[in-house]
DNA sequence: TTGTACGCGTTATCAC
DNA sequence: GTGATAACGCGTACAA
């Protein structure tokens, strides 16, 4: 891996290795002539700057961290999507990491890409980081962070999530419009932010119907294998005659358990998802589901991060924006349908 | 975004930069007082070297650049998670890039991987790389380099894929054995090195079974977002009594289209896919599919990669693993079911 | 218009 | 047992 520097161009040209930087950079004070040699050969040779020894000496990288828990979920993969088209035509490069749910795994990340001289952060948090001290370090350190879906309140950075209150909210509301009373919630972890905001919405859209909120119908479902069954379960105990899954991996959980105990849907239950997943309609019946807007969370959060660095707004800030969500009834929550 | 460095310590214990770096790295010939206190003093400053200096100087990072067509894509992201299971346990960080399907997005991405000095890459090409001439270079230039999935043969390097023709063969047996005879292929992109496999596959298992291969039941479709319906419509006017789609998209994209069409799976088209999506039983009736081993594609060339980076196997070897695939029957394709 | 010298953070080499 | 120095590649203040 012997790469060509600007030395060697110095050597060739017989010439002094801050008169080649220059010439590269076009510089104003150096002759149009000896410019075109010191381009031309740097052309032929096919050099490359060395963004490492810019990174140690200006102290930055125009790379941009991302690091979400998983990557194999529609939703943070269309994040990121998000994240890049705005990164790369703002003249950032983006570097993803995966924190796999694990607080500590989140931690050595978030290190690393600190060390590395990131210049920016956008982080989801793991369903595990109940302690953000070290992010707060950091943005003490003047490091900008932005938080997207999976934030946290005791953290005073920007944050990008959906309307989860609204979207939850539009949710129930459609399975209490559509006849169903008794409606099931399979939560994400509690220590997860959103998962709170999804339940309020759910808990106001019952109050405004004037239809009694009942713990036993609630349960919150952590990324275990076989969380999700014996959950569907307990709840069937219940009698339920809706469901209300607060993400795609619950919606499917809830939609194998439920084909396994030959359940109808939407005749016996309702489901409604609050999800991405492109095959909702493929179901039979199809899902209604509350699509969030992930590539929109991507574009606004990683826009909103490089303002931080540029220095277009103000640092302190810590404005939380909320992109709203999109009811998509498929008919399966239609009574009978 | 201050950091501390090793100077900072040596000036406030009264040592010499050397000093310190040695007690660090805890070598022998320092004094065990010493070292206690600039382990200490780091310990509380919460020193962590700089890994950019670190490269700078080694011409190495303890990275490992990974470039995918997309992310967005269950089967890439679960090959990275074997990636990343591998390379953690041997010590090397996984920096995540995508090409979005464009080589010149694949090769800004591989030149920057390679100027932030990775020291290794593993790729699985874009749609549109026709030319790796830019990756034989840098093999050239001893980098170490393993490909997967899309692969290519004018690459001396080893690469990782599934065992495509043994998949291939075994759907398109399954759909013969269940009775079915004129079965279209919906492809991949003729430009991607698994095509070709896939459709070797196909025809040989045709052959066997003394069916006749008919050219106009094979369609290749691109990743325009309209473009399988209008082959499916295509492919319909052949009369097929089964399909097999090359991929997840395709897959989800022929059952969109048919059931558009009020076509009645299996009961008049059988459907076999050769995917990774979770939801297969999900549908009605559930797809059959021939499941590629994403998981263990990654790990196996994480594993080869770091080999070659670490000089334990021959550099110039240039084989290509077949893991094998898994036909994981659903009841779909059963005539009739 | 061009060249010299320095510093970014670290470690290896050589000196004491 | 410890310190000074050079080197990795680059850009720039200063000198010529």
């Amino acid at each position: 891996m012997d790469t060509i520097t600007i030395k060697d161009i110095a050597r060739a040209l017989n010439l002094s290795t801050s008169t080649v930087s220059r010439a590269l950079r076009d510089s104003y004070e150096i002759n149009t002539e000896t410019k075109r040699l010191v381009v031309e050969y740097a052309e032929r040779l096919q050099y490359r700057p060395n963004p490492i020894a810019l990174s140690l000496k200006e102290n930055r990288s125009r790379v941009i961290g991302v690091v979400v828990p998983q990557i194999a979920n529609l939703f943070f993969s269309q994040v990121i999507n998000g994240i890049e088209a705005v990164a790369y035509n703002r003249g950032y490069h983006v570097s993803i990491f995966q924190s796999h749910e694990s607080y500590e795994r989140e931690l050595a990340t978030v290190q690393q890409v600190v060390a590395r001289k990131a210049d920016g952060l956008l982080i989801s948090l793991s369903s595990n980081t109940c302690n953000v001290a070290y992010l707060r370090q950091l943005q003490e350190k003047k490091l900008p962070i932005v938080l997207f879906d999976r934030v946290s309140k005791d953290l005073e950075v920007p944050s990008v999530t959906a309307d989860n209150f609204a979207g939850a909210f539009a949710a129930t509301e459609h399975l209490i419009q559509t006849g169903r009373r008794r409606i099931a919630h399979v939560a994400i972890p509690a220590t997860i932010s959103i998962a709170q905001e999804r339940l309020a919405g759910y808990r106001a859209a019952l109050e405004q119907y004037g239809i009694p909120y009942e713990e036993k119908l609630v349960r919150h479902a952590g990324f275990g294998p076989n969380e999700v069954d014996p959950i569907v379960d307990d709840l069937l105990q219940q009698k339920p005659d809706a469901f209300f899954a607060a993400s795609d991996r619950l919606a499917i959980g809830c939609l194998t358990a439920l084909k396994k105990r030959n359940i109808l849907i939407p005749r016996q239950i309702a489901l409604i998802g609050f999800t991405n997943i492109t095959v909702a309609d493929l179901l039979d019946p199809p899902m209604t589901t509350v699509e969030q807007p992930a590539l929109e969370i991507g574009q606004v959060a990683a826009g909103r991060l490089i303002d931080l660095i540029e220095g277009k707004q103000n640092a302190v800030t810590t404005d939380s924006l909320k992109i709203p969500t999109r009811l998509v009834i498929r008919a399966s929550t239609k009574a009978g349908a």
